[in-house]
DNA sequence: GTGTGCTTTCACAATGTTATCATAATGAGC
DNA sequence: GCTCATTATGATAACATTGTGAAAGCACAC
């Protein structure tokens, strides 16, 4: 059971969500402008605040902006416009996540679901650097630490722990990894991603459990 | 390239869905009235299907329903008055989204695409998880938890748990099991699902209950 | 061309999964 | 309560998948 907090001038935007959002087991507050979300967010903590980008007195980037001054909590918004820089200048705020609109009242709650897991998950991200307990991964610089010492991993090695980690979490059969990690022009043997998982799980050490067999199916990167 | 279902008495209303899906791309079908839209639904598979809450001989409700006895289509409801919303949230109809009239029919469709992206989606991040008291399923991550232990489950498990799942609430016959878990091309016995149904209660634990035998038809996953 | 890693393939062992069958239990109809 | 049809269950043999080490194949630098 969450705690949200759904603002939007838009009585109908806001009685939807909250439908949906009781439905699933939530408790939902309501706020109809920017600047009644950030009191409210300055009072209580919500597992998530869901905002509308228009919204009078104060509008959604904005009210992000003054919470984030005292508060991390997530937040998603509601946006009628496209445009990308719109989504970057969002993110730059702190906005977590962006539905566009019309959306689906489901997906703006798988979304929700989403991003307090994805909060709550167990893995502290600085820049383009990922750690998982003493497994420290670096995309750009292609860098893997572990337990500070610096791993020897081959090319392959690299870009499928990248794969499995910017994954994490989730089942990959082994003709997604054949395509997505060795190109969709590879026709060997479904056998070679096995012994790469081999030796990526020797070179990781006692962080080898992170990559789970799919018996039947594939892997996972699981923390 | 969707098959759309479009169930209204109104020529008009059809006809210019009908147009704006076509340009889209998509195939349309049409039904006058909520009787017509389920046995088009029970015949053929759609992606999705979008209804008239007023129609004769069947209102859309009444068709929703019947149709959630055999299939899980989503489903889209065009309703004129917005009092209906209560009525539309009773979520054991199992309408996925609606619109009310006047709609542009450019509204009808990108929540067309919304729904059916997130019901053939697969790939959303964390939020594919669906629980039922203590029974979580995390259908990407390919998790089934007992009262919040891992179950380890054969990948046979899985599938079959993961098909009866995504079509809860549905009879599903011993003919069609082998088909849609074994594959058609499998001529075992029929006999071999009993098992599997044996062991995958076994491995549930109290949530064994959820999956109930129909006598002389095959099982159901009843929530 | 040679050497050096890296990648792929392969074979075999280890392990886990599935299908089938026999028998017991259960339910429906009379 | 009896009979027949159907489903539940346990055992087991057949089968499939994965882990691993060794070796062949490749690519690239020198």
């Amino acid at each position: 059971m969450y705690k949200i907090l759904i603002a939007d001038d838009e009585q109908k935007i806001r009685e939807v969500i909250k439908e949906y959002a009781e439905y699933d087991g939530h408790e939902v507050y309501e706020a109809v402008d920017g600047r009644q979300a950030v009191d409210m967010a300055k009072e209580q903590d919500f597992d998530i605040i869901i905002m509308d980008v228009m919204m009078p007195r104060l509008d959604g980037f904005s009210a992000c902006k003054e919470i984030r001054k005292f508060k991390n909590t997530p937040i998603l918004m509601l946006s009628a416009r496209t445009e990308e820089y719109d989504k970057l200048f969002g993110f730059e705020m702190g906005v977590d996540d962006y539905v566009v609109k019309p959306f689906s009242p489901k997906e703006v709650l798988a979304r929700v679901n989403a991003i307090i897991k994805r909060n709550t998950a167990g893995n502290e991200q600085v820049g383009d650097t990922v750690k998982f307990e003493g497994l420290e991964i670096n995309f750009t610089a292609r860098d893997v630490f572990i337990d500070g010492e610096k791993a020897n991993l081959t090319p392959k090695e690299y870009d499928l722990l990248f794969y499995l980690v910017k994954n994490k979490n989730i089942a990959l059969t082994r003709n997604k990894l054949l395509e997505e990690v060795w190109g969709y022009d590879f026709f060997g043997d479904d056998r070679t991603i096995d012994t790469h998982i081999k030796m990526l799980r020797n070179n990781l050490g006692p962080y080898r459990k992170f990559i789970v067999t799919l018996r039947g199916m594939g892997y996972k990167f699981q923390v």
